[in-house]
DNA sequence: GTCTATACAAAGATAGAC
DNA sequence: GTCTATCTTTGTATAGAC
């Protein structure tokens, strides 16, 4: 017999899925709640707001995220590659946590100009995360000096794909020709270090 | 004597300001009313209901972003700088119509995971616009065949440099990244013509 | 074309019981 | 921890007059 996720699981599941693919605005609190079956008493004395259920959910999926890129990462033949993975992490987010719009992160940022600051550390670890990450995986490729600056440019390049699903583009398009360019902007860096 | 804007030029100023700014969900009906000091009855009289408002003043927006780019292509000195000029245009626009808190395109469009066809046209007409004159502008540096390749990679940058500042990047440097990748990718594709 | 006043709907949040 | 029922606020849109 399956053991049903507590109320407030069923929660978190509901408002990732939902935030990912219609958005803040377009996710009211009685569409999460009939989602999740849970009544709204529930989902305030859990998370306090609709505000805290979001932040909350995008911390899980951030760390949810963090381990389905290291995974492709792990798989990188080369430094190159393992930069790159990133891209590669995006398709295989997408095979496992389902699809989104576009980036939840971005999008939630986008949808809110003042936020409380739970839900604006949660946004901002996404970006720690990546610019991170992607120095650590560029120094053995351009040296210290330039990993700062690669993590810049493959962050920028990264995003540029996101944007381009939201403007209509189809992902594998998307993330092919981005991985391209930032190879160019890696190797360009590469060449100077 | 000055002559007053009309009730409906004043709603198109509001309201572009306010989006560009705040978003859509942020910016109230009655906001876009205090701000242009019109009644409410004018603006469903003009145009229908918020979204048809919305609509129009992204139209108007795109016309104005079309010349501003058009003045800083007519200043470029080569044909690479004529491509790379809509990252100029940023800034150029940000000095002219005042600053957005990043794309007001993208913005609404991140907004509105449903939408009527008057907005939907409006924030497609957006990226139409720029592949069309991006790969006008690409032609001559890497000739027909690789003009659309071109202009998709310049605009995936574009939007990428546009994503970063939502993430909290100042724009200058946005740009300048930006336009760096650009460049690479430019003369990657023109080696190849 | 524009205004005042108001209706109607949607959405976030809470009270009190079990 | 969770539910039912309800309150309050906010926001979009319309009626009717000038």
């Amino acid at each position: 017999m399956e053991t049903q996720p507590s109320a407030r699981d069923r929660l978190l599941d509901a408002v990732e899925v939902l935030i990912a693919t219609q958005g803040v605005a377009s996710t009211p609190v009685d569409v999460i709640l009939a989602r999740a079956h849970v009544s709204p008493a529930t989902l305030y004395a859990h998370f306090g707001n609709k505000e805290g259920l979001i932040a909350h959910a995008l911390e899980r999926r951030l760390t949810r995220w963090d381990r389905i890129w290291q995974e492709c990462a792990e798989i990188a033949q080369t430094p190159e590659d393992r930069v790159l993975s990133v891209f590669d992490a995006l398709v295989h987010q997408r095979d496992i946590l389902g699809p989104s719009r576009w980036c939840t992160f971005l999008g939630v940022a986008a949808e809110t100009p003042v936020r409380g600051e739970n839900l604006d550390a949660a946004l901002t670890r996404d970006t720690e995360l990546l610019t991170r990450r992607l120095e650590e995986f560029a120094q053995p490729l351009v040296g210290d000096a330039l990993a700062g600056t690669a993590a810049r440019l493959v962050l920028l390049v990264y995003t540029g794909v996101l944007g381009m699903i939201l403007r209509g583009d189809d992902m594998g398009k998307a993330v092919a020709d981005g991985r391209g360019i930032a190879a160019l902007a890696l190797r360009s860096l590469g060449a100077d270090a």
